[in-house]
DNA sequence: ACCTGAACACCGTTCAAGT
DNA sequence: ACCTGAACACCGTTCAAGT
């Protein structure tokens, strides 16, 4: 009955919808106050009812692109097992999105967004290596997603690494960025594990 | 002989390292094109003359800032010490100049600075999962210092989550920032080496 | 409760022209 | 080689006032 677009006023949640419809569709360079509100055919004025700064409301749509973080299930998983879940996991909802690595690297630095990982039950493991092994791999897959986007983004326009710029990843050889991402991934998962059995003995 | 700042015209460099020292005393948000050029005694257009536009200057502040990983010897060493001293530097180079995390955080996703880490000798191991702890390691320590200088800038402004706003890092107990990132980098340190034995077994 | 109108204090970038 | 002057096309944010 209500649609989000055609009512004159609107919620708070319609705002940050709309905010993650417009990321995806034109990147975060354009992800201006200005624009949202024209989206929601609204002044750039009556977002600041809704959110307290540009900031807040941004906050918000890395919220919803996290929101799938919550129906992934880790019960009856091992420790090491969900690590690697919930990694893999992360990395999709961060590239279902355009831009969305870098919108919510930015709000976590900030700490304006609930990280996730580090929330769930570690499945009995030492709790400090639990913790250490859930930030470690948050902002692995966070920069790593980040950096895999930007060159996405680099190579949809064309340009590829004219002049002075560095050229990395060039010399990767036949992997994909998504078997580099698990062996990475798989490493840290190792480490912690090991870093459990090393515990145990002392 | 020759002063950075009194002379009237300008190199490059002098640019870059004025940037660096702005960016220090005042922070990411107020290291305009405007503010640095005031600096210089110079018009904000003069900039455009030695950079192409802001990202490739604060592309080349970023190159500053990482400058002394090239000092730092790795010969003799093990893979798996390379990895934790190369990781603990790194962390030393990010977190000596105000917002410098959050700055090549971005110059690394955009591809406009050499990536530390993952250039040197890998000590023997195979070289796809050298590259794949190097760069695990590289994207924790700046997810990890962006995020912890961020708590440092909130802290000295003296405003500690209000509202609605997560909470991260509250409640982890007595380890210090520095214990908790060096029991992460190590458990990195300690998957690539998992992971370097199953390989030798296969 | 939700929004408009109007203003304030800024941004990055381009480019012809100067020396 | 290095910089100025002037302009263009934007920003985020505040706040009194409207309904």
């Amino acid at each position: 009955m209500t649609s989000v677009e055609n009512d004159r006023r609107h919620s708070r949640d319609d705002v940050a919808r709309t905010a993650l419809r417009l990321l995806d569709e034109n990147g975060l360079p354009d992800l201006t106050m200005r624009n949202i509100a024209n989206a929601l055919e609204v002044r750039p004025s009556a977002l600041y009812w809704h959110f307290r700064n540009k900031q807040s409301l941004l906050a918000a749509v890395s919220g919803l692109i996290l929101a799938p973080m919550a129906d992934v299930g880790t019960e009856g998983l091992a420790a090491r097992a969900s690590l690697e879940l919930l990694g893999g996991r992360l990395r999709d909802c961060l590239l279902a999105y355009r831009d969305a690595a870098e919108l919510v690297s930015s709000s976590l630095a900030l700490g304006l967004v609930e990280p996730p990982i580090v929330g769930r039950p570690g499945g009995g493991a030492p709790a400090d290596l639990w913790r250490a092994a859930a930030t470690a791999v948050m902002h692995f897959v966070v920069g790593y997603a980040f950096h895999e986007q930007q060159r996405l983004a680099a190579d949809s326009l064309g340009l590829l690494a004219d002049a002075d710029g560095a050229d990395p990843g060039a010399a990767a050889g036949d992997r994909s960025p998504a078997d580099e991402f698990s062996e990475a991934l798989t490493m840290i998962a190792m480490g912690f594990d090991a870093a459990v059995a090393q515990r145990a003995v002392l």
